[in-house]
DNA sequence: CGGGGCTTACTAACCGGTAAGTAAGTGTGG
DNA sequence: CCACACTTACTTACCGGTTAGTAAGCCCCG
């Protein structure tokens, strides 16, 4: 694969900020594609035409090179809020729908998302922590928005079942996105997302939800 | 007879089939633990006490080592049935609620079905197509079940809707285990459980379900 | 002309799998 | 009832391949 390495096929070298994205980017694909122990530095590098030693003179281990990549999805995944920030009440769960289907078209995200989630629950993973700090997050965020809609339309809420919901949407997302990763023709993500978050929402709040969204 | 001692075996070596089960025993800690990338023949071998050639011995390679231990867990998993075979309509519902309260109790079970699950989606794994297939007849007898229980209700459903709602089951049952081995504390697993599934059944049969289960 | 970006070269650790040898059991014919 | 043939259950040794990480040096750009 390596020929010849002479070739200067762009006017300059790629500054640091640009190339480090350049991994970034290779990084999310490899490690999407293959997860993180079977991803290896060189399939990383090889992607941005560069050796594995490059990389580490970028990330200085395959440890770091991953922390910035899920940070790095982070940062990809709310692009498109553009500057706004994240909603609350029902529209927060019409931007899930949304993500939902958006996800539907960015197989590769998903894909790095399914594999380092499931992989963080090994012993001693290095993304566990982050994943456990992630769920913690959304469940707040969502059970959050779940008790202000709840107060808005006057439902009383059980004790701990803006938590629970909270819990079910997430886990409804992540395993909808199992199934159609691994038979895209078999489940329709955003139908299926739609359908079971109204489901949950309906049941919690006592009463139709709406949930459509344009844009 | 009285010559013949019929002896316990203590001292003398295991028969194939004990030892089979040993190794597949071990092999389920490992690769619930580290998964299947990162658990070696060897860390199986240690823990019954061999080589990672014995291991070898026994299954040939680490694919068939992995495909038989799918399988063992599958035995496992339907052992509380004692025979009786997997239950339809309402009754399967219950089923799954009491297999998740069970599963609260078999956490290294629990762990190498998510671990192995999340590594399935990457590229070219050897449990890709066990877990598609899975998935696959899960939905078939769940949707079934819908259907069923739709019927004896005279409730009319939507042009695939019992498939959605039995791949939201599966997803929900999936993505909660997932929370819940990240976090035990954040997460009541059979509660949120059968909390989940109750909501989405409510909502696609259009009133209440009933799925108190005492055994 | 200096330093960052990168390569080449190397190391030490593992990996799965194979081959060959060995000790212990099992079956059987005389 | 036992000797001999054969099978089973491993072990030790080794192979080729892959891995992350280190060190040192080259080269181009500003």
């Amino acid at each position: 694969m390596a020929e010849t390495t002479e070739q200067a096929p762009k006017t300059t070298r790629p500054s640091r900020a640009r190339r480090r994205e350049e991994i970034l980017a290779a990084a999310t694909r490899v490690f999407g594609s293959k997860g993180y122990h079977q991803g290896s530095l060189g399939d990383v590098a090889a992607q941005v035409g560069i050796t594995h030693a490059g990389v580490l003179h970028h990330f200085g281990s395959k440890d770091k090179l991953l922390w910035e990549v899920l940070e790095y999805r982070d940062r990809v995944d709310v692009q498109h809020l553009e500057g706004k920030h994240i909603p609350g009440g029902m529209d927060l769960f019409r931007h899930l729908v949304l993500t939902a289907r958006l996800n539907a078209d960015r197989r590769g995200i998903v894909q790095a998302y399914a594999v380092l989630t499931g992989e963080s629950v090994t012993d001693g993973h290095p993304a566990s922590s982050w994943v456990a700090e992630r769920f913690s997050v959304l469940r707040g965020e969502i059970s959050q928005a779940v008790r202000d809609v709840a107060a808005e339309r006057d439902v009383s809420l059980r004790d701990g079942e803006a938590e629970r919901t909270a819990a079910a949407v997430i886990a409804v997302m992540d395993g909808l996105q199992l199934q159609w990763l691994l038979d895209p023709d078999a489940v329709d993500l955003a139908a299926a997302t739609a359908a079971a978050i109204e489901s949950i929402l309906t049941a919690t709040l006592g009463g139709p939800v709406d949930l459509v969204v344009e844009d």
